[in-house]
DNA sequence: ACCTATTTATAATT
DNA sequence: TAATTATAAATAGGT
């Protein structure tokens, strides 16, 4: 069907290759488009080349999915079954890991009742003994944290008040020894004090802080 | 390509269809296995005659099942519907749940480790008060609970202490008349008590209770 | 991609 | 239905 014969196997030149791959794609084609038309029949084809380029052809009168639902009733074979029996074989597990999560969950829940002092009648004599162990330990850790944050903060506000006391002394003696020198250097000027400090940029007045931590004696 | 050109139209007669069919079904597989052969290409061909009987062609590197794989990640097109798509809706659905869950399992065990008095660490004292006062009122509680417990405890041990008074006064009351009247009755068996005492059935012999319960004052 | 000699497929006939 | 055969169609190799 050509120039030559050729025997059916592998055409090494690649070129080649594509060239009648093209072609045959093209008359395999065609083929199936007339052998759906002539004879009322139901084509479908896939074709992948070698470098995994698609090609498709399926009758008008159908779609592939029909085609292969069809396929399966015919042939008893399963074509997605497979891919079908992982995604549920997937929603058993994730089930069981759910369910088991529920119970986990479920007696975490309880146990927070329990520790909010809920749901106390579900439980014997017994059983409240750990409950209240439990709460007085979390009790007392609690309170304990509670002590180590006021103990923090009390240290932290006695340290401000140092560093206060100090600057304010800095500040002080600086303001003292900038109106000293002033003084010397300006008589004249003296009256205008207040002006002057009015002038000065905040940073540089010296205000008292005045904590509003309440320290307890 | 026979003895006259045909146009390509729905053959009316049906043995001629059933003909032509039979011959282009040939050359098609035929072509089929050709193009995977000497092109390396991989070709899958489905196809059913009018009268719904099936034929089937797929390349020997291949399988159907694996055509449509490929198929489906070429062109994006979803050939196994319905069943597919609900299982996977179902596992994004469960997995969905399964985080929600996770979430709150995880809310659980923090408020359960914190009521414990554990890893309090994480938080600040503001977020400490909720959990002081929880454990206080749970603490409540409890012992409420407990109390209740105890109240019922020794309201119980009174009933059945005075229950057993009762009991102890009535059997003493029917031994009394027992022995009366089988002193009337039978003077001459008089030194035997001891025996008759011994035949009785342990149900009518009286025995004061002693409460092993600890009732405090 | 086009051409065309040649092979191949197949329509009509037996 | 199967074989035959004349002819249409497909295509290999060349350009």
């Amino acid at each position: 069907m050509g120039r030559g014969k050729i025997e059916i196997k592998r055409i090494e030149n690649s070129t080649n290759r594509q060239v009648t791959f093209s072609k045959r794609r093209n008359g395999i084609m065609k083929k199936a488009k007339e052998i759906s038309v002539l004879c009322d029949a139901q084509v479908s084809l896939v074709i992948f080349s070698s470098l995994g380029k698609m090609f498709e052809y399926c009758s008008p009168s159908t779609t592939l999915s029909k085609m292969l639902e069809k396929y399966q009733q015919n042939s008893g074979k399963k074509l997605w079954d497979a891919k079908h029996e992982n995604l549920s074989a997937e929603i058993d597990r994730i089930k069981k890991e759910n369910d088991n999560m529920q119970i986990e969950l479920r007696f975490s829940w309880v146990l927070s009742r329990h520790l909010k002092g809920e749901d106390l009648n579900s439980l014997n004599p017994k059983e409240l003994i750990p409950i209240e162990e439990a709460l007085q330990n979390g009790l007392t850790s609690v309170r304990d944290k509670q002590m180590d944050y006021l103990k923090m903060l009390k240290k932290n506000e006695r340290m401000l008040e140092d560093e206060n006391k100090r600057l304010t002394y800095l500040l002080h003696q600086q303001q003292m020894a900038m109106e000293g020198s002033m003084r010397e250097l300006d008589i004249g000027y003296h009256h205008k004090d207040r002006e002057y400090a009015a002038q000065m940029p905040m940073t540089f007045r010296v205000q008292p802080i005045q904590p509003n931590l309440q320290g307890n004696k």
